[in-house]
DNA sequence: CGTAGCATTGATGTGGGTCAACGTATGTGG
DNA sequence: CCACATACGTTGACCCACATCAATGCTACG
């Protein structure tokens, strides 16, 4: 793998502070593969063999059942998924597709749990990342739970506009089927959500919404979703 | 705290493992309570100052907005709960209130942290906890996104009658509002919903069901369910 | 016993899913 | 570079699951 994409790697909360030589460790067993788009990574219900980080490109976490889909989440670079199957070795919860070609680099799960049990910086580090995603997980649950379609729309501009910097500029990664799903509800839905939020501080062309009146968009959200995200 | 609780909580995953002195250090600081029924223990929007251990009695968590109210999860003896803000030093995504008349054990967060710090061992474990927590919240996620209300309810009586043994009757520890919003619907349609199941492998009468056809209601429930939970 | 909260059942309303038709972008090959 | 094809997004009509409201029956606890 190359030099550039190793020092990325490194900067990561996950891996900053692990010591040098179980950072080689991690590194030498781990290769860097490209997939093109929509290929399926995981299949929920196996075993894990790798750590995931996304690298370039982005990646849904999905659930399925028989005949229905959702979208858990949404992967861009530089971040890993699936940590909590490697570490407790049991099998995935969630499905994997890439949305984009998409560079993965991939750590053998023996690895991991190898060098998590012999380098307390990382076993640190994987705490912290895990207390974040379950936070986030908390997060997405009470969102489905508490709030109808228009408010998690209204939660997600206002979270996302943070995220990307806070000018009220929102600009979507991926097409708004996946934004829908994602947001548990329908395309057409999305679609009316979105036109009804015109009236209440957003409007929004193709892949772009803007923010043109804060507070009245704060008033159709979640007045308690102030709180950190992912 | 009485010699009795202490050996219960050391049998716990997260500090069977523990070094006898770091033991120590976290019950010297620790301090058991006791709570009548339908305390509010925990606000969520504060910052954690205890890890809290349920050693007698039921917890209920849940989320709550303006006007709405969920119930996230149902905890009982023996449980630690929000680990995951402990940890982090983040505000509570949680509030927690009591069911019944509870004794919590509750452990200082600062102790927590630098007991962590210090004891790879208790490090190990929470992270497995943590990861093991994170699984239950996916699985809660994608039960509410995937499934029905007749759904849930179905998988539901599968689940709890495999954690108490497998043996058919399913016995409700509280009442069946908490159910229904723990299920995501509201007590009358939970009403409905085991009314209708009734043709499909239960009975039910008071805080007693009993499966009749296991597989009729199995055919009821999510086809995937069949990972465990919490 | 009596009463107060809980569970059930029915009637009705609504958010959001489904189906269908139409418009609009994206990308490919001639 | 344009023409066409295919997928995506939007809009409207309709329907269904579930919430809400209301009335009645239970159960449990003082």
């Amino acid at each position: 793998m190359r030099r550039a994409d190793r020092d990325l790697v490194r900067t990561l909360p996950l891996f900053c502070d692990v010591g040098a030589a179980h950072f080689d460790e991690l590194m030498n067993a781990a290769f860097l593969q490209h997939f093109p788009q929509h290929v399926v990574l995981i299949e929920e219900g196996l075993l894990p063999d790798f750590l995931h980080i996304v690298v370039a490109g982005t990646v849904e976490l999905f659930g399925r059942s028989a005949e229905r889909e959702t979208t858990l989440d949404i992967i861009r670079p530089v971040t890993t998924f699936i940590l909590a199957a490697v570490i407790r070795d049991e099998p995935y919860l969630k499905s994997a597709r890439t949305l984009t070609p998409a560079q993965i680099l991939m750590l053998p799960a023996a690895s991991v749990r190898s060098v998590f049990d012999h380098d307390v910086h990382f076993a640190r580090a994987v705490v912290a990342e895990l207390a974040l995603r379950y936070r986030g997980m908390v997060l997405s649950l009470k969102d489905q739970k508490l709030c109808n379609g228009t408010e998690r729309l209204a939660n997600w501009i206002l979270e996302t506009d943070r995220q990307q910097g806070g000018n009220g500029l929102v600009t979507l990664g991926h097409g708004k089927r996946t934004l829908a799903s994602r947001l548990g509800m329908t395309p057409e839905n999305l679609s009316r959500n979105l036109a009804s939020l015109a009236h209440h501080g957003i409007s929004s062309s193709g892949r772009k919404i803007v923010i043109t009146d804060r507070e009245a968009l704060r008033r159709c959200a979640w007045p308690d979703a102030r709180v950190e995200s992912q």
